[in-house]
DNA sequence: CCATGATATCTCGGTTACCGATATATAGCG
DNA sequence: CGCTATATATCGGTAACCGAGATATCATGG
């Protein structure tokens, strides 16, 4: 089970790989791209995201190839790992929405400053 | 510079001073409400985490209170922080996006290119 | 022919980050 | 008096990151 939250580096790679299998090096380079640079995965973060992701289950090895004598790798998500992904984007999605939300609010402030019913046990007078 | 890529724990740090001063204690539960649960900020981590936004001067000790005896420190996002905080922001939606776009593309038929709604909402499916 | 760079695999070790446990302190409930 | 909630903070083991290097093939080019 997925105790512990997904990191930045694995929720990377298993985007790279939810339309198509893919070996490490291309991986590296889909990561880049599909972040449009924003997000670097380092060759030393992958191996170990990779074999972090396997021992889980969220990925497995697809097949080997020899491709002009270098041997490529192939990894797919499992369905497991699709499910973990989408379970993944959806928290993210949420969070960037949370937290774009609270930076209009905090900089325009329309309206009440102070958020009056926010969540409970908040009903403290101020001292 | 923030060369290295944001926390999960920072961003939601963040997330939480983005629309007013909070405490540590209020911090640790606000985190836990604003993602409904699904990210559960530890009073072990969150120490550290201040102390490094602090030193990268995206967050800063706003006032300490005494409040029924018990001692509240707050903190408040800098101008850099809120920067920060919206540029990661950015990056995370279009990271779950690229990922829910890739999870529909992979699930659907090999054909044509199929064309999903587009806008923030979501379409999960995966029940 | 060899240097360089791109492609491709993987390991090692230092640094950073996470988080359970623990310590300290006040207040309220039973 | 013990338990829970609030509130701070530290320590140490584990997990993760990532720069650096090892190994190997092929293309470019000086």
């Amino acid at each position: 089970m997925a105790s512990r939250n997904m990191t930045q580096a694995a929720f990377f790679v298993l985007t790279a790989l939810a339309d198509q299998p893919r070996h490490g090096y291309g991986i590296l380079r889909e990561v880049e791209e599909l972040s449009d640079g924003a997000v670097q995965l380092r060759v030393g973060t992958l191996y170990g995201v990779l074999d972090r992701l396997t021992a889980d289950g969220l990925i497995v090895l697809d097949r080997e190839e020899v491709h002009e004598g270098r041997l490529r790798r192939y990894y797919r998500l499992t369905d497991e790992g699709m499910r973990a992904l989408d379970a993944e984007a959806e928290r993210m999605a949420a969070g960037a929405s949370a937290a774009k939300r609270r930076i209009a609010e905090g900089r325009g402030a329309p309206g009440p400053v102070t958020n009056p019913a926010q969540g409970p046990g908040l009903a403290g007078g101020l001292a």
